[in-house]
DNA sequence: TGGTGGGTACACAGACCTGTGTACATATGA
DNA sequence: TCATATGTACACAGGTCTGTGTACCCACCA
């Protein structure tokens, strides 16, 4: 079972990292910090990670969440999409999308990850795209790409304005979309 | 008159700057290696820019171009944008939103580079929303808010994967958002 | 001729960075 | 009982960071 009550030290290590990265900026933070904040020794957490890049990787591989699949209505789970940004723009700590972040602050393209942040959204972008299927709408690839840009500028707009709102212009905008392209919403 | 030949020592640390700001992230790049690259002493970088932080409003108050107003028609005018992102994606050196990377990068909301981060996503969405207010469409605030949406959206998509067609995804979507909110395109 | 403003060169302070080396403690299992 | 694994504590190397202090240089102008 899991052992909820008592994480190892490489999950404190990789749980301090995550906040720490994503809230502060993952140039901001330094492995010291992470070490000191995850009451554990940095000879540790070189142990456990024999690198920074390689903490950021792991850092960035963990927000690689699988969607859990569900029976909802097709329509209905991609405007969800939306309502759940809304949620998270709104609670304290939102700073934008981290594979994003990670790309734009690394500059690299050759780092590791760049690698994630493409599979990350390929997976997202993947999703729309199954479920458009199930819908039979013609264009379900192209849709699928513009319901992620949606997203993304979402967030983006989300974080430079500071404004939760912002998801509902977007889900409008997806209704739009979706609308044109022959799915009727239920009501 | 204008002297392009020679820049001042001013004109060349802040184009210097901005090269490696942009290119390579605000905290990736230090102020001993813009004055080295700008062929000046760090002494005199720090008598014209007192300290970074006013060396990086600088850089982003130096980006923010007003638009040049025009006589095209409006949804022409519109849809322009899409076609000069596409350019931009396409050209070397492309490495996303310079504003919404300095929020992502530097954190801190109280950062002066927030403040004309938001002011410059406003004067973007306001010039939107003109053009949508000369086409008389219904709701132009929030329409202007959507296509911002998918502008910032275009260009975090464009970042991660790398890809200029990108571009054409996003005009196409607002195509649609522009046909939906009754303008006609003249084929 | 002499002063002044703007530039250069260069050392330096003090902090922080990644990553390693070393010695010691503790727990677990053979 | 003893070996091994895993952790801690702590110093340190070597580099980079922002920002300052100091001395000099030189063009321009009164």
């Amino acid at each position: 079972m899991h052992r909820s009550p008592s994480p190892t030290p490489a999950e404190r290590i990789l749980a301090t990292a995550d906040k720490l990265f994503y809230t502060q900026g993952i140039r901001a933070v330094g492995v010291d910090t992470i070490a000191a904040e995850a009451g554990v020794s940095k000879r540790t957490l070189y142990n456990h990670y024999p690198s920074k890049d390689a903490l950021i990787a792991a850092y960035l591989t963990a927000r690689f969440k699988h969607i859990a699949p569900s029976d909802a209505p097709a329509a209905e789970q991609i405007l969800g999409v939306f309502d759940r940004l809304e949620r998270v723009f709104g609670s304290t700590g939102f700073r934008g999308c981290p594979f994003v972040n990670a790309v734009a602050e690394l500059g690299d393209a050759k780092h590791a990850a760049s690698g994630i942040a493409v599979q990350f959204k390929e997976q997202r972008r993947l999703w729309f795209r199954a479920l458009l299927e199930r819908l039979q709408v013609k264009d379900a690839d192209g849709l699928a790409t513009q319901l992620q840009i949606l997203t993304d500028g979402a967030i983006a707009t989300a974080l430079v304005r500071g404004d939760a709102a912002i998801a509902r212009a977007a889900r409008s905008a997806a209704e739009t979309l979706l609308g044109a392209a022959g799915v009727r919403m239920e009501k």
